[in-house]
DNA sequence: CGTCTCCTTGATGATTCTCAATGCGCGTGG
DNA sequence: CCACGCGCATTGAGAATCATCAAGGAGACG
């Protein structure tokens, strides 16, 4: 069973998924809206670098399409997925979170906007956009959960574990900028990807997918995961990957 | 060879702990001085909950003496070390982080000072002390750092690799607050601890440490370690874990 | 002296990795 | 249109890593 690397996925609905995301977290006035509709879609190649570590105030995105991912490179070839972005994703716009620090690179063709003039908008802290402020600071809270999350699905849990947590975890994310219908949402990369940040071998993933196939857990066609038996991936998951945000 | 349990380390040097890990981050003002010296510290038994989960704005302390961690559990009972918390190291004090909503644990007698009022006042934002908020939320990076360092620890090293990761961290982590001499360091947690923070069993922890003492590169006391080779250990880490922040 | 906690060690088995080979789909160029 | 190459997924076989079970010992403490 093939995952076929495909083409960014479309901004679907009639607000960009940008906006769908970020109303979730809060309610965004005119100017909000306004000035997130503003910023440039820009389309990168799959494997571009949207980010480089250790520089500061460049590369903040609003992702409309396709996947990333921020990742860390060992001396040796060793790589770790540490986080995925999905599309609706704000990267590196808030100020404050480590993570925004490491590379990032696409995993697929991406759509992005470019968010370096929204993050200097908000630096500056003007009222009239701290409810976007918020927003992308709740986007940025969440982010350090699903981090947070992902040391103790790497610290503790088993392969078919890992992947029913991270699986569940997608499925929940996606669902939120509503990228899943018919409960199939889109898995536009190789299984090296999930590979990597399960921190599994490709080999052993794979034997992981066809058994969650037997047991009739997960279906796959090429590109997309269809979660066929949700509880029972919840039950294997075991920790919940809500992400509730304070303030 | 015996990691023992031990009394809580005694606040070295003129200045409390604290002082000395928060000035490595910014120039404190005298006010800034007064405000940490007037917190009171309290003393809490090995096992005490300093801070509970989904439970904002209490728990805030600056660790004087002794280790905890913040703590994430399995319903099945696993139990994940997300982060260790040593010595001088603020907790719960600036916001934006999520990782202050993990529970934490003593995993020593503990002796810290309360912050309750330290967080109070940061949050108000007064200019009188920005220097103290900003030492506080550099701190709070690093621990990010940290965090998803562990990420990669998990993800990608072997049980040894791991180990010399850690050590090396907690070698460095010790030293920015004066508390390793003659290149030894105090452990003063059991392997369980450590087995948890590396996702290992305790049996294999025990292999591993009897592997780096039969080959030189540490040495063990009860309740002390020293790394004999730190270039052998940091050639196993593979990775750094520099902790810089910006701004 | 007995008990308790913690560390150590051995034996065994499960999980996971690595190496290697195969096959499928797809695009490319003859 | 077909042959070929390439990337990706799959599968098998064997080995390494790591976990679990179990037993024993050293030290702390009452």
């Amino acid at each position: 069973m093939h995952i076929a690397i495909s083409k960014p996925q479309p901004v679907t609905g009639l607000r960009p998924v940008s906006l769908r995301r970020l109303s979730a977290f809060a309610d965004l006035g005119l100017a909000d809206e306004a000035l997130v509709r503003r910023l440039k879609p820009r389309t990168l190649a799959n494997g571009s670098i949207l980010s480089v570590a250790s520089n500061e105030g460049t590369g903040s995105w609003l992702l409309l399409g396709g996947w990333a991912a921020r990742v860390r490179t060992m001396p040796d070839g060793r790589r770790q997925i540490v986080h995925l972005l999905l599309p609706g994703d704000p990267v590196n716009v808030s100020g404050g979170w480590a993570g925004d620090r490491l590379p990032i690179v696409a995993l697929t063709p991406v759509i992005a906007a470019d968010a370096d003039l929204l993050r200097t908008v908000l630096k500056m802290g003007g009222p009239e956009h701290s409810a976007l402020a918020l927003a992308c600071a709740r986007a940025s809270w969440c982010e350090q959960v699903y981090c947070l999350n992902a040391i103790v699905r790497l610290g503790q849990q088993t392969a078919y574990e890992r992947l029913a947590h991270l699986f569940l975890e997608i499925d929940a994310r996606l669902k939120a900028v509503g990228l899943v219908s018919d409960g199939r949402f889109q898995l536009p990369v190789t299984q090296d990807v999930i590979a990597h940040t399960l921190g599994l071998s490709l080999v052993h993933l794979s034997r992981t997918l066809r058994q969650m196939r037997k047991e009739g857990s997960i279906a796959m066609r090429p590109g997309h995961v269809e979660l066929l038996k949700p509880d029972v991936l919840a039950a294997a998951a075991g920790f919940p990957h809500a992400a509730t945000w304070p303030d």
